[in-house]
DNA sequence: ATTGATATTC
DNA sequence: GAATATCAAT
């Protein structure tokens, strides 16, 4: 059986806020390491997969694996019925078709029970390989969800080209052509590096449930690796199959033969390996875990409004508006996001948060410059 | 001629606001003691009563009675023209065919004049008895509306119980099933005692308008009143003959015997047994107007985020959420709402304000549980 | 921009 | 009664 207890309902509720609208059905795969989600949009263009680390919850339990298919829409329905500060959990028999759902008020003797009806929903799980990217652009959730606003008033695509002069976002409309261009913030020069999604709870996440076992290789995607990713819906026998490029999520470590890029193969071990990547000369470590965080450099850890940019190589893709507007209604789960690239390969934005994240796949338009 | 002078026209924006979207057409009874306004809603389903005691308004005068037959949506817009913080004056000459509405700035020199045609309406004066209850449950407004907002996005009844536990209020739905169970603030245990509406403006204006010919008869309500309430609108001269019947109201009971609930009849008498209608046999005295307000038991006297529950006999009513919802609106009037409640009688949800109120009643739907 | 209310249709 | 669509209010 399942039992999370989560203490504050509005971090699910704005986790079914932003991802409402990309998806009407999803398991929620729920074992003793926590919840994922992963399922593609309703047009499968996009991809979305949320993670919940069992440590994320105020007390977690899960005996044994067990899909919970939700209709997204029921459940944002519940969870309207909770203030942001109830505590909020979440049980679920083993074989159970229902989902309870008990919100305490902290400080009043209000006690709401919802009962929520479960569906079956074909577990398509995606294998979403864990890739490194030409380049990684982290800036404020909120200035993302301006850009990407501003720019679909104009067009229904925009480009995304990463260089060093840092990032820009242009879309070119009927009426009028807009771009937008950040710099890093301190000025400082764009540095490559191993570029791979990454957070503070991802290492640990990561190295905990994979123990070692699990590589946080370096595998680049290559170009088919979107189609795959994207697809896999579709094919995901492919994948099994071995191409090695294909794959999806993981990676077999290297092969580092990096055509792309130059540096990555070798990690160093700065703290523990494991998660740093990157290499190059320039090696900065990129993030270690929890160690000594990267910090100096150019790495996540600026303070919220800063734009850091990271590149290996310069990038230009070309995406939908439309998708990028929706997946910036996660900015209320992180006052960061970040925006990994490479080319012709699907962007992934990501948004971190304590103990997990909700990150969105993208296939660029074919034809972008 | 009526010449009543408002200090605040927010209150009456706030009035027209709760009940405009239940009655698009009603009298506002004037005389001596206040204005009152009593209506169907447009479904003929529940019943709207409102009270404006004269001392209500910073001045007040009303030579004779005059019923001025008002279309709520003309004077809601009549309204918007008002500052919540204007100084509202309204007047109507003996037989007069306009309503004419005076805002007065309180700081400047702003007067605005207004005058709203009148219409006559049937008057369908309502016969309201009042009544007493088995129990009654004093909550802040504001949480009454979130419950039944929230419950409204499940199903469309509600389902409220109000036991020694506390009161639920739940609905099944579709998607899923709640409930809400809200417990006695203090814990302390739940006692009976008279239940009828009160209000200290209510006993003051009771008194005096009806002066003691009109009788705050404890009249119980038996089923048939009920009927008369909500019904008698379409057919008041039903009532007058006395069919009893039909509807909607009140089932009437019975005829005594009532099939449905079979316990009813004994229920426990804790407290005073008096509430326990169903009887029969039982009068009781309900309640004395003014002289010694039972208010002494739990009475509305708590801060206004408690939640009081005064219990003779446990009942079990489903209602429409809709109306509910509806009803709720009233909240910006009050922070506390009395939800009174027998079995197989129409609710009475109270806002009480200085020197008046919004009260609803709504018929139970047959067949609750 | 978001939420709620209204109207229309199945 | 449920869902969609449009419009209004905050």
């Amino acid at each position: 059986m399942l039992e999370a207890k989560l203490s504050e309902a509005g971090t699910l509720k704005k986790l079914l806020d932003a991802i409402k609208e990309l998806v009407t059905d999803a398991n929620f795969e729920c074992n003793e390491e926590g919840i994922v989600l992963q399922a593609m949009d309703n047009s499968h263009v996009a991809l979305v997969s949320v993670k919940f680390a069992a440590p994320a919850f105020k007390r977690y339990r899960c005996d044994r694996p067990m899909p919970l298919g939700v209709n997204l829409t029921s459940l944002t329905k519940v969870l309207k019925c909770a203030k942001d500060d109830d505590i909020c959990t979440l049980k679920a028999a083993d074989e159970a078709d229902v989902l309870n759902l008990v919100y305490e008020a902290k400080n009043s003797d209000r006690i709401a029970e919802y009962d929520m009806k479960l569906m079956d929903i074909d577990a398509d799980t995606l294998n979403i390989p864990e890739t490194e990217y030409d380049a990684r652009v982290t800036l404020p959730s909120a200035e993302f969800t301006r850009i990407v606003r501003d720019l679909s008033q104009l067009g229904e695509s925009v480009r995304i080209e990463v260089s060093k002069e840092g990032v820009r976002f242009a879309s070119d409309g009927e009426a009028a052509n807009g771009n937008v261009l950040l710099r890093q913030s301190d000025g400082s020069h764009i540095t490559g590096s191993t570029i791979k999604p990454k957070t503070e709870a991802d290492d640990e996440e990561e190295e905990e449930a994979e123990g070692s076992s699990r590589k946080k290789a370096k595998v680049k995607k290559e170009k088919n690796d979107d189609d795959v990713e994207m697809e896999d819906d579709d094919k995901d026998e492919d994948k099994e199959k071995e191409d090695e490029d294909e794959e999806d999520f993981q990676p077999k470590e290297n092969e580092d033969g990096e055509e792309e890029k130059d540096d990555e193969g070798e990690e160093e071990d700065s703290g523990s390996k494991k998660r740093k990547k990157k290499a190059n000369g320039t090696s900065k470590p990129s993030k270690k875990p929890k160690t000594s965080k990267s910090k100096g450099k150019a790495t996540e850890d600026e303070d919220s409004s800063s734009v850091v940019i990271e590149m290996n190589q310069h990038v230009s893709l070309t995406f939908s508006l439309k998708y990028l507007v929706n997946f910036s209604k996660s900015a209320s789960l992180s006052p960061k996001v970040q925006l990994m690239m490479s080319n012709d390969v699907p962007l992934l934005v990501a948004y971190d948060f304590n103990q997990g994240y909700i990150r969105y796949y993208l296939a660029p338009k074919i034809g972008d410059d």
